[in-house]
DNA sequence: TAAAATTTTTGTCAAGAGGCAAATTTTTGG
DNA sequence: CCAAAAATTTGCCTCTTGACAAAAATTTTA
């Protein structure tokens, strides 16, 4: 529920842990609801009820205070993303149904609403937060390109992979449709169930030899 | 080309018409070079080679400068809408063909893919945005829903529409993935004509039964 | 050409940002 | 309980931002 992974200090007193961890869920909650303009040392001071040079202390400036932030986001994204990759009760057209049904209900999340928009917008300008999120997706693809390759193995292996990158453009783009106080966001379980079969019949019916990578 | 149409001002010299429209075009390439933190007076001056005080004469407060510019972005995409509503010459398939393939090569575009990541982050935080790209983007899929509702006159209406909400959300998500400077930028040709496959056969397999708006 | 309107320059201001340094208080382990 | 480490407070600094006011220069029009 909290969308952070925070990984304990080296070193410091219990207390210092604590703040520690508070600072950073603070700015998490700043940046969900006031953005990324509104993420700086004063306010998050002041939502915590304490000085802006406190926050310097567990924070020397404000790169390490936003890459370690952003570590803990997507490292909680990696470990749901592991979750589904163990489950092993399906069938192969079930899983890539729930996987879809799954992100794009996750996504309908104020939190994840919120925060990608600013990871997108500032990945742009910004290629240390562009890397680790390239990390993240492709390893969220993996997943979902692993079923394509089974469902459909007679297609090249980089089509799958485009595959992939479509079915992720396409939950992920949901978000702005459908996200969180959205004009779509109380039809999101149905928009979740048409993607799914949309996608799923899209993929599967695709014909093979328009697919080959130099066809024209 | 230059994704941004400017309606001359009502009053002034036509010098000053030239500085108000400058103002805006240097606005727009810091947002797409530099993102939206960038967009300051100060910046649009050092640009222009003159005071910042010169900018807030046309533009009294950031925030005009911000609608009115926000104004010029999207009226141009809604003009390139109206230019793909008007093509008559094809069939229902291949209109619907050709829209997703138009509409995600220009995503790819540096432009579209540095100033819309801004405008989703910034509207979920200002609702004068959020209202506006909501404006931009029902009038957007104004024509694809049309298409879906001919394509499959047997589906209600209102999945036709979110049928449409699903093909936006999949053009406007790959954005991220394979828009200018992101990791599958050089496959976009493939990928376009990938999605729009996908997305074309998706919608034509969907069973009728299970877009019962009430059904489970 | 002169008067009027428009544009540019000069100067100033308060608020808020990130950041640094040293004094003080609190916490913890021995 | 007591030193040492950790955490907090106090105070200051520089830079940038948006904003305002008034003087000066320029352009247009009558």
């Amino acid at each position: 529920m909290a969308k952070l992974r925070i990984e304990p200090r080296e070193e410091g007193y219990t207390r210092g842990q604590e703040i520690h961890e508070t600072i950073l869920r603070t700015s998490f909650d700043i940046l969900v609801d006031q953005g990324m303009d509104a993420l700086t040392f004063g306010n998050i001071a002041k939502r915590m009820g304490t000085k802006s040079q406190n926050v310097t202390y567990y924070f020397p400036n404000k790169n390490i205070l936003l890459s370690e932030l952003l570590n803990c986001i997507l490292s909680n994204y990696e470990y749901e993303v592991d979750i589904i990759e163990k489950n092993k009760s399906m069938s192969d057209e079930e899983k890539f149904k729930s996987i879809a049904e799954l992100i794009i209900l996750d996504l309908a999340t104020k939190e994840t609403t919120r925060v990608f928009p600013e990871l997108w917008a500032k990945s742009n300008h910004d290629s240390f937060v562009q890397d680790r999120l390239n990390d993240l997706y492709r390893r969220g693809r993996q997943v979902t390109v692993q079923l394509v390759s089974r469902l459909r193995p007679d297609i090249p292996a980089d089509i799958q992979q485009m595959i992939g990158v479509i079915a992720a453009g396409c939950f992920e783009g949901l978000t702005i449709f459908a996200g969180h106080g959205k004009e779509w966001e109380d039809k999101i379980e149905i928009i979740a169930r048409l993607a799914k079969n949309i996608l799923f019949e899209g993929i599967m019916s695709l014909p093979v030899h328009a697919n080959n990578i130099d066809g024209k």
